[in-house]
DNA sequence: TCGTATT
């Protein structure tokens, strides 16, 4: 009973909709009547995502604001399958792809939803084919061939809005063009009937007709290219300087997390060592680099390092045997993530969830803001920093309520940056002195308080 | 360079 309310106009029913399809069908009487109860879409419909949602709205509220671009045939708040939490983003699909067009071009960056920092998301979803289904990349043409020529080609299938020939710099086409239809299925028409069909005068090949690459694709392309390169140069001496450069961040990591703990207690050390995890073959190949490196002092960062003992440098390098306690067996410190911390560190720093020491590491980290003043942004951190890291590393200074690396949906690629909570603004407080322009390589991270919600907006 | 979320 839950679905559409028969009879009269109020839609109240609060009912548990899965997804809310916008049978709203003006008129109450759902599906006894061969009437649209449930409208429908046109074939060439899009479907958009919608970003940068408070996660207080759910269907209902959003709908208002959508409907005004026609109507709705389908609004799904995304949210998580477990937890049920709202993800902060939707699908929307318009019964018209006109509608859909029209409300991308008039929200998509143009408005921002109360209590969100950037404006609103309206784009064609990720699963819309490949959003660019209409686009062809045209290869083995002749090099004489120009835009005309190839818009003679694919004319006969279809209306082609976008005709351009790849060029050098001076002008010689470079034999390839891309070519965009106004449907799918016109493009794909012209792929069925051109692609291997013949070979252009001048071109080595038959002619070349596919879909253009994705955004996505062509990303991973360029990453691919790029580790090729890297693996090109990897025996070159190059790469030892980037591990010196590493291998001192982590030193003085190391020194940072000393300081700020105030104390010999192993919790430092057993949070570095899980860091030794990421970087013991490093560190074998870099190891003599490092007196230099454990002499000088992180500038700017967390101060001096009055007293580190050099039992920990050494330690570091010696990945297998850490020296925390003296214990042989004491490598079970590499191999749990995130439980060293409760039970190793003074109190202090602490702050609640020493009640269940093993248990923060499976939570599934829906992220999460902490309470004003402890939420720290951090910019310059390592490409190589995922948030295992990011939580690694603050770990340290108190319970990390969520922590989360800024990734390029494109490349995978941490954007480096990211944000973490605390539970506590104590523990954000102390993580920004002992991290703050702290060194790794040529950069230094920036830890500061994440801007306020309303920061930056003028009511 | 300020919470990124794609069933």
């Amino acid at each position: 009973m839950a679905a559409a309310p028969g009879g009269s106009a109020p839609p109240a029913g609060p009912g548990p909709r899965l997804g809310f399809s916008t049978a709203d069908s003006g008129v109450g009487m759902s599906g006894l009547n061969p009437g649209p109860a449930v409208p429908m879409k046109d074939h060439d419909a899009i479907k958009l995502f919608v970003g940068q949602i408070p996660r207080g709205l759910d269907e209902q509220d959003l709908k208002p604001l959508f409907e005004e671009f026609g109507r709705i045939y389908e609004l799904t708040v995304l949210k998580d399958r477990l937890t049920g939490l709202h993800k902060g983003c939707a699908f929307l699909t318009y019964c018209a792809r006109d509608s859909a067009l029209k409300a991308q071009s008039a929200l998509h960056e143009q408005k921002t939803l109360p209590g969100m920092n950037r404006p609103i998301q309206v784009k064609p979803a990720a699963s819309e084919g490949r959003g660019e289904d209409r686009k062809l990349f045209v290869g083995m043409l002749g090099k004489q061939q120009g835009e005309e020529d190839v818009r003679r080609l694919f004319q006969p299938f279809g209306h082609i809005e976008e005709c351009t020939v790849l060029r050098s710099p001076d002008g010689t086409s470079k034999g390839c063009a891309f070519v965009k239809f106004g449907s799918q299925g016109e493009a794909q028409a012209a792929i069925q009937s051109l692609h291997g069909s013949r070979t252009m005068a001048g071109a080595s090949s038959s002619l070349v007709v596919k879909l253009a690459d994705t955004d996505r694709e062509r990303a991973l392309r360029r990453m691919q290219q790029m580790a090729g390169q890297l693996g090109a140069f990897h025996p070159a001496p190059l790469p030892l300087g980037a591990c010196g450069a590493y291998t001192t961040a982590i030193l003085q990591h190391q020194a940072a997390l000393l300081a700020a703990a105030q104390g010999p207690g192993l919790g430092p050390v057993a949070a570095v060592a899980a860091q030794m995890q990421h970087v013991a073959a490093f560190s074998l190949v870099a190891a003599p680099l490092l007196p230099a490196a454990a002499s000088s002092p992180p500038g700017g960062g967390p101060g001096s390092l009055p007293g580190l003992p050099a039992p920990i440098g050494v330690n570091g390098f010696g990945p297998l045997t850490p020296q925390t306690n003296g214990q042989p067996g004491s490598d079970t410190l590499y191999n749990n993530g995130l439980s060293p911390y409760p039970a190793a560190y003074p109190s202090a720093y602490a702050p609640v969830s020493t009640a269940f020491p093993q248990q923060s590491s499976a939570l599934p980290q829906q992220q999460r803001e902490g309470p004003e003043g402890c939420n720290l942004f951090i910019y310059h951190l390592p490409q190589e920093f995922g948030d295992a890291e990011l939580i690694q590393t603050f770990l340290p200074f108190g319970a990390v309520v969520s922590a989360k690396v800024f990734v390029d949906r494109a490349t995978n690629q941490s954007k480096c940056f990211g944000f973490v909570s605390f539970d506590n603004p104590t523990s954000a407080q102390t993580a920004i002195q002992a991290m703050n322009g702290f060194q790794i390589g040529m950069k230094r991270l920036k830890v500061q308080l994440k801007r306020p919600k309303d920061a930056n907006r003028p009511y």
